[in-house]
DNA sequence: AAAGCAGATGTAACCGGTTACATTTATCCA
DNA sequence: TGGATAAATGTAACCGGTTACATCTGCTTT
């Protein structure tokens, strides 16, 4: 393929010539520009981007880490992120790391060999956790599913005071045993989420029965098995808080084939609004989260640092909105 | 950030050695082979792999051009590239270009400006249209939906024997009145499940009755707006096959929000078995498409292009299979 | 007419690796 | 011990742009 030099030859100018003839125009002499343009369009010239970023020391590209592409809600962050980035001119690398710490590590060394410029993390781990150097120095940003102590900026979503707001919705309608359906254990927002139901039913003097608190993991079959232990049991709810709308899918599943009717018999809510919340039967009751705008402002953060502006403030909060549909209804006993 | 030359003036020899000593170990002697690593140790060097790809004039990134990355079944496509990716050494550099055509051009400008070895296409459209000396000659693979005439490998589903199979199915359970809704009028998709659903019914003799025929674009909204068209008519179908499950799933909310009994009254049929197939109510009858073999095979279709070797066959088709769930019975009338 | 200056263009160093080729050192045999 | 050969290492060109600095041209100014 043509290089910068054989367009030269061809307008019979110097390299240089051609180089600002590109980039600053308006330095090189009309007539001069007219030849070299017409040799760019002979050889069809294009830049080779790799000896510019090689250059520039600097690729303008983002790595994204991204614990399951295949979930519809990281799909929809994605979807913000591609968006920003390529606003800013900068393009995604996309790395579906299935929460594997060692592929994170892999990924996120793209960024301390030069191939990226910086990082977007949705899960709540240092991928440079074993590279101190790296990780002091390195831009990056965690979204969604932030580490406690980060060592980076952060943007998530108050999943605790959604999950109050939720509950307390519940608890308005009547509902005094509200089961909850867990995260993975391991997750803040899991404990993020626990919190906030807690904090409604200690508010509204209701206590935290052991019992209606079982394990997922945000698959619909957790939800499914979920739903199956808890109205098994002696004392079975009126409602169940699904933390993810994928349980609440699956735990509405079981629900059905087990003959009992939502929400007459019990009330379902989930966490996400997934887009197949207002698509399943009974049309699901939770708390919708804003994923593009996710995307788009980690991208906006993320290229703060990465061009050394100041970034203000660090950790942020996105805003979230509870979704009442068909789901939930006051219990009948 | 330390450079190999750093490393070599610490370690006392030359650039050279350096770069054997990581590239090469068995040719450097041990002694000078432990110095250098020490020096490496010391100094956190790591390649610059900017560098390295523009000497080497390869990247080592694909670019995968998606339409709807949100889309379940493209998710896991693109987890098929990711791996296989992964496991050749390539990095995958992710477009969701929202079916945009300057959006893929310009993506897919990154492999001729050398950002990128090779491209992988997810629609039926081809992004070096406007570009017909990089069209002949760039790394690329058309799958899922391909072009007709693509100026490249291609690996698609055989849709027209997959939707026969699937109204067979239905004819042999005793339906006559089928009706489809279709996907985008422009994609191939649509036209070749269209073929197989007029190959099954020629084959079992009856007539295509074009009041059965319905438009509609893969969303749900689509298939919730088609079922209401094709009810409302004089002689309602007692079947509907729907090309792809989140129509399936629109539909099926139409159904029962009119009081319809799914599959007592009427049966439906989707196309991808996507992963709430199996967690909607009734669950649905559907054809499954080995998304995440797609993407592997892509993949390696695509590497064998970029690395120079014989590529045969140069058209591929994946297997389908028909997964019957409760969404299809006997019509009753 | 000589000096000064602006504008246009050319020259070549540079980014940080890789590697062909040259050079040095070690080894072995006659 | 000299010379051939192999092994280890060094030197420097190269990838393809960008850009600081040098050079050249033509014009203005006194």
């Amino acid at each position: 393929m043509s290089s910068i030099r054989e367009v030269a030859r061809l307008a019979g100018v110097s390299v240089a010539t051609v180089s600002r003839t590109l980039k600053t125009p308006d330095v090189v002499s009309p007539g001069t520009r007219d030849r070299v343009l017409a040799a760019v369009e002979k050889t069809g010239y294009r830049p080779n981007l790799m000896a510019v970023q090689f250059r520039a020391r600097r690729t303008r590209n983002l790595v994204v880490l991204v614990p399951k592409i295949a979930n519809t809600f990281y799909a929809r962050v994605i979807s913000g992120i591609q968006l920003a980035a390529q606003s800013r001119g900068y393009g995604v690398l996309l790395c579906n790391t299935q929460g594997d710490e060692a592929m994170e590590a892999q990924y996120a060394r793209l960024v301390s060999t030069r191939q990226a410029d910086g990082v977007i993390q949705l899960r709540a781990h240092d991928p440079f956790a074993d590279d101190a150097a790296a990780s002091a120095s390195l831009p990056m940003v965690n979204a969604c599913e932030v580490m406690d102590v980060a060592p980076c900026p952060t943007l998530k979503l108050d999943n605790r005071a959604a999950a109050r707001e939720m509950i307390e919705h519940l608890i308005a309608m009547g509902h005094r045993r509200i089961a909850v359906i867990k995260g993975p254990r391991r997750s803040p927002l899991t404990r993020d989420r626990f919190d906030g139901y807690r904090d409604a039913l200690e508010a509204a003097g209701i206590n935290v029965d052991d019992s209606l608190l079982c394990p997922g993991d945000f698959s619909p079959q957790s939800g499914y098995a979920g739903a199956r232990a808890l109205v098994e049991r002696a004392n079975p709810p009126t409602a169940i808080f699904c933390e993810s709308d994928e349980m609440a899918i699956g735990a509405l599943q079981w629900l059905k084939r087990a003959g009992l009717r939502v929400p007459e018999d019990i009330s379902i809510a989930g966490f996400d609004d997934i887009e197949f919340a207002s698509y399943c039967d009974p049309t699901l009751t939770t708390i919708a989260q804003p994923a593009e705008e996710f995307g788009e402002t980690a991208v906006e953060m993320l290229v703060t640092l990465i061009e050394g502006r100041r970034l203000e403030p660090m950790h942020r909060l996105l805003p979230y909105r509870l979704v009442t549909r068909e789901s939930t209804a006051p219990p009948s006993r």
